[in-house]
DNA sequence: TGCATAGTTGCACAATAACGCATCTATGCA
DNA sequence: TGCATAGATGCGTTATTGTGCAACTATGCA
C-alpha cells in the first residue's frame, strides 16, 4: 500500500461535482465498494462519464481500484484522517430533494443481483428502471 | 438573519483554491474574524486578488462580511452543521511544508496591530514583512 | 469639501474542466 | 480462437475559472 500526497485543494476539487458527490456519498453512506456497471444503474448516468469521474476521484486520492476480472470495484481511501472527516461531511449533507434517496435505492436493488457478493452482470439499467424515465 | 440554500457542490468549489483553503484555515484555526487588509498582510496576497477570493466564499455561504466604517471583516458562518465539519476538516489538514504556519505567524503579528479589537490601518506588507522576500 | 485609503469590479486573456461521440483495450466464455 | 461485454480514453467543443491591470466606489479625516 502506498500513499499518494496529493495537495488539499485536489480533494475538493475532486468533490466540486455533483456526480462525484454522490459517487462518494453513496460509498460512504453503505460502506459499501461498487464496480462501474453498478454505479451507472446507481445513479442513472452514461457509463463513459462515470467512468471519468471515478477517475478524477482515484487521481485525488480518494477512491482505489481493484480489477476482478472484467469488473473493476472501487471502494474508498479510508486511511487518511481527513478523508474520513470529509467523508462524514458528505454523509451530514442536507437531501432536499430526495435526489440522493433515489441513488441509494437504485444501488440497494442492484446490489441484489451480486452473486456471492459479486457483480456478476453488466449494465441493467434498460430492464431494471426503464419505466422510470428521467 | 438568513440562510441561503446552497448546493453542496458549490461549497466544495468555493475550497478547492489554495488561496481560499488559506482562508478559511486561518480563521478556523484562530476562530478570529479578519478584514481585507490583515488577510492581505498574513496571506501576502494582492488585495484585489483576496477580495475576489473572498466574494467566492462568502457567495459560496461560508464567510459573512460585516462592515464598520472603510474596513470590511469577515467571518465564518457557523451555524450549517455541515459547514463545521468542513472547518474541522480543514484543522485537520497536514501542512508539510509549513505555509499555513507561516499564515498563522503573519495573521497573529498582524493581530497585534489592532487597537480595541479593531483594525486601525491598511496593508502593512512593505513595511512589515519587507525583508521577507517570498 | 477635498483628499487619502479600504475595498470592489469591469475587462481581456490563459488555463482548466465537463461533455458527447466514437473508438479502443481487456477479459471471460462458447 | 473468435465474440460479447466491462471499462477506458482520444478528440473537438463549450463553459467556467483564476489572474493582472486599471478604474471605480465608499468612507473617515483634515
Amino acid at each position: 500500500m502506498h500513499i499518494i500526497q496529493v495537495e488539499p485543494q485536489v480533494v475538493f476539487q475532486a468533490l466540486s461535482d455533483p456526480i462525484r458527490i454522490r459517487i462518494i456519498r453513496l460509498l460512504a453512506e453503505t460502506g459499501e465498494e461498487a464496480c462501474l456497471c453498478e454505479l451507472v444503474d446507481s445513479l442513472l448516468e452514461p457509463q463513459y462519464k462515470l467512468s471519468r469521474h471515478v477517475k478524477v476521484l482515484r487521481q485525488a486520492g480518494l477512491l482505489a481500484a481493484e480489477k476482478d476480472g472484467r469488473w473493476v470495484y472501487h471502494r474508498l481511501v479510508r486511511d487518511v484522517d481527513y478523508l474520513n472527516i470529509a467523508y462524514d461531511l458528505l454523509r451530514a449533507l442536507p437531501d432536499s430533494e430526495g435526489l440522493f434517496a433515489r441513488d441509494l435505492q437504485n444501488f440497494h436493488n442492484r446490489i441484489c443481483l451480486r452473486e456471492g457478493g459479486r457483480c456478476r452482470v453488466g449494465i441493467q439499467t434498460a430492464s431494471l428502471y426503464a419505466a422510470e424515465g428521467d
